[in-house]
DNA sequence: GCAAAAGTGTTATCGATACACCCATGC
DNA sequence: GCATGGGTGTATCGATAACACTTTTGC
């Protein structure tokens, strides 16, 4: 092992993001034990010396949601002397994305998980309400540049849902036209001639993500 | 301090850049002690308990450079197990832009420092080398939508010499007048009215960054 | 007067924005 | 037939990109 005295706790926390209701939620955990027992926290816990951190984050990430393969991307590292009461803890965050479909029928009915709104944040154990805040400002950055926001769609999806994606997200309506205009001559959305009947109303084309499920920078 | 096996080795290293002879370069150390001793390596080491990341990074630059208060920025975390052969140890890496006239006379004579241009660098120690192409597409992207290369100019500068960072960041010419317009209104550059005569042709303007040097967003 | 870098404007093209009405369906 | 969300096109504006010559100085 390594000399000196830089032994530290590391850990890694994870912002997973589903959108759910209009909302960008987040998921939390109820802290059982102390510091903060009983506060609302980021699914997380400590690296063991053989894991990878990305393999550890989505580790967690499975534990939690039962969801495996989804998009997770790191974040930032925090490493505030005094983050944590028991002693010096390092948290590599990552953040993650999952399409409300692949929630089923888990994380709810334990009252122990709960998926909440951004907008309305419960008080955070640490310095996780930091972190969601710097995870969502991320989230929403991307938007601009890439096409992170097909992680939230399933395997059929409408142009009104996705644009419903990125008004969530950015918090701010957008125009209908200009955004199918940008979003129809994306290679990696393709019609699937098929059509989705809901209400009483016209149907919507139903489109898919070609191929990868790769983020790509786009513009 | 922290339950259970996740004890690690925590460091911090960071990719100090800085522009000499037209050349991106990057300042190495060489390893005196193993693994990969007479390598070089970037300057890092392990963070103390008691002492945030930031101030870490920003500690181990100045002791190698005698710079302080230059830019500086997290840029990811390392930890891959097997990375360092002694053992699990995470790297926090950061990297740093530092004007040329601030490294006056320092880090020559040093025949451990090296400032080594980013096209041709030696064989690195870990994964250094990776982490340095990592911090140069960073830099290189936020050429673009930021204004940091103000981060790597002195006191006072002509516009030839701010457009030559650019081009030297990004590996391509630019043209003339378009990099001019850009530039010449931004509302953190200032024409100081002074002249600077070098050599048998028409003396420049030189321009000074206003009030903060803050990285601000731009576009 | 010549070499060397500084300085300067216009045009064309592309992408982004603003904006309003008809369509297909269920009830 | 009416309420509901799905779907479509054009005109304007601003930003970007391409492009070449004149000016000032030192020698």
């Amino acid at each position: 092992m390594v000399a000196d005295g830089a032994m530290t706790g590391l850990a890694t926390d994870v912002v997973v993001f589903t959108i759910r209701d209009q909302c960008l939620r987040v998921l939390l955990v109820r802290r059982s034990g102390e510091p903060f027992a009983g506060h609302w926290a980021l699914p997380g816990g400590m690296v063991p010396a053989d894991e990878a951190l990305d393999d550890c984050a989505s580790r967690m990430l499975g534990e939690k949601t039962g969801v495996r393969g989804v998009y997770l991307e790191q974040l930032y590292s925090f490493g505030e002397p005094g983050r944590d009461p028991r002693g010096r803890v390092v948290s590599v965050a990552y953040y993650a994305l999952v399409p409300p479909e692949r929630l089923a029928r888990f994380a709810d009915g334990d009252d122990q998980l709960a998926w909440m709104p951004t907008e309305a944040l419960p008080e955070l154990a640490f310095d996780h309400r930091h972190i969601v805040e710097l995870a969502h400002r991320r989230l929403a950055a991307k938007l601009d540049y890439s096409n992170i926001a097909l992680q939230f769609m399933g395997e059929r999806f409408t142009l009104s849902e996705l644009q419903s994606v990125y008004e969530t997200i950015l918090g701010e309506p957008l125009d209908k036209r200009n955004f199918r205009k940008r979003v129809r001559n994306l290679p990696c959305i393709e019609d699937t001639g098929e059509w989705f009947r809901a209400g009483k109303h016209r149907p919507a084309r139903l489109f898919r993500v070609t191929r990868s499920d790769r983020v790509e920078i786009i513009k």
